[in-house]
DNA sequence: AATTTTTCCAACCGCGCGCTT
DNA sequence: CAAGCGCGCGGTTGGAAAAAT
């Protein structure tokens, strides 16, 4: 699985790197270094950039270098560390001694992405969308048994184009001991105000509940999903609480 | 067995940041 | 302060190998 070998413009060797090539790095920067890439590839003898022995140093000469064949732990910790730190794929490679920051990003866009796709779909009961990755039953029937996820059935199709996004609006509700309102617009502000067709706990009010049926690994990735809820929701929830002010649970 | 499609990963590219001049 | 340089990072591509048809 190599590129083809070429020169560019400026005489410079790009694509797949030869066993005396790796050889001579290794050679070179075990003996001096690796102070001044730029300078390097001159020093030793080299037609590549700075960069690409870089590269070639980081991904696959670099002693205790690992690649291929991850492990279910290794799999499971890139998932939880990716939903913390996003595409910070050197903060996530700094966790696994060995691993190239490339190789677990090459991981995540080739096998991992896809898992979690899937994961979400298939522990999401709620979602009526069907997606093209996933090779399984895409659509559920949903028969609420809560009286709220009645209302969601039907006011997921019948929201009234006239009906004010809720990040416009001047109401304020608590929810969670913060006000949705503002919090719901900073969320659009930051990340636009897409809508998506709700996606519903079994109660609203319940955010242990939320959290449990997005899986969240822990307590720090509350605080993630919740405002994930709000942005994908927050239509709906504006309505939701106009109709039920008070937790319905409250005095049960 | 031949052909097509998918997977996987090495390597490239462009951008931004920090340091030096 | 601005310009230039070097490096690191994240996104993307190329293509061999493997799997599917």
């Amino acid at each position: 699985m190599t590129r083809r070998l070429y020169y560019d413009e400026n005489g410079i060797k790009r694509g797949a790197w030869s066993k005396k090539e790796d050889e001579r790095l290794r050679a070179y920067v075990e003996r001096h270094g690796h102070s001044n890439w730029r300078q390097l590839p001159k020093h030793a003898g080299l037609s590549r950039c700075g960069k690409s022995c870089r590269l070639r140093w980081l991904n696959y000469l670099r002693p205790g270098v690992k690649r291929g064949s991850y492990t279910q732990e290794e799999d499971e910790l890139i998932i939880k560390l990716h939903e913390q730190l996003g595409n910070k794929w050197s903060l996530i490679a700094k966790r696994f001694p060995g691993r190239s920051d490339n190789g677990i990003k090459n991981h995540w866009h080739s096998y991992l992405r896809r898992k979690v796709e899937c994961t979400h779909e298939e522990k999401s009961e709620f979602k009526t969308k069907a997606s093209g990755t996933c090779k399984r039953e895409t659509t559920k029937s949903f028969e609420p048994e809560n009286p709220l996820l009645s209302f969601a059935a039907a006011s997921s199709s019948n929201i009234p184009e006239s009906s004010p996004p809720l990040w416009n609006s001047s109401a304020t509700f608590s929810f969670g001991g913060s006000s949705v309102a503002s919090a719901a617009s900073e969320i659009i502000e930051e990340f636009g105000d897409t809508w998506t067709p709700p996606f519903v706990p079994e109660n609203i009010y319940d955010l242990d509940n939320y959290y449990s049926l997005n899986f969240a690994a822990n307590e720090a990735d509350l605080d993630e999903y919740y405002s994930s809820f709000l942005v994908n929701n927050a239509e709906f929830l504006y309505q939701v609480m106009q109709e039920f002010p008070e937790d319905p649970k409250k005095d049960m």
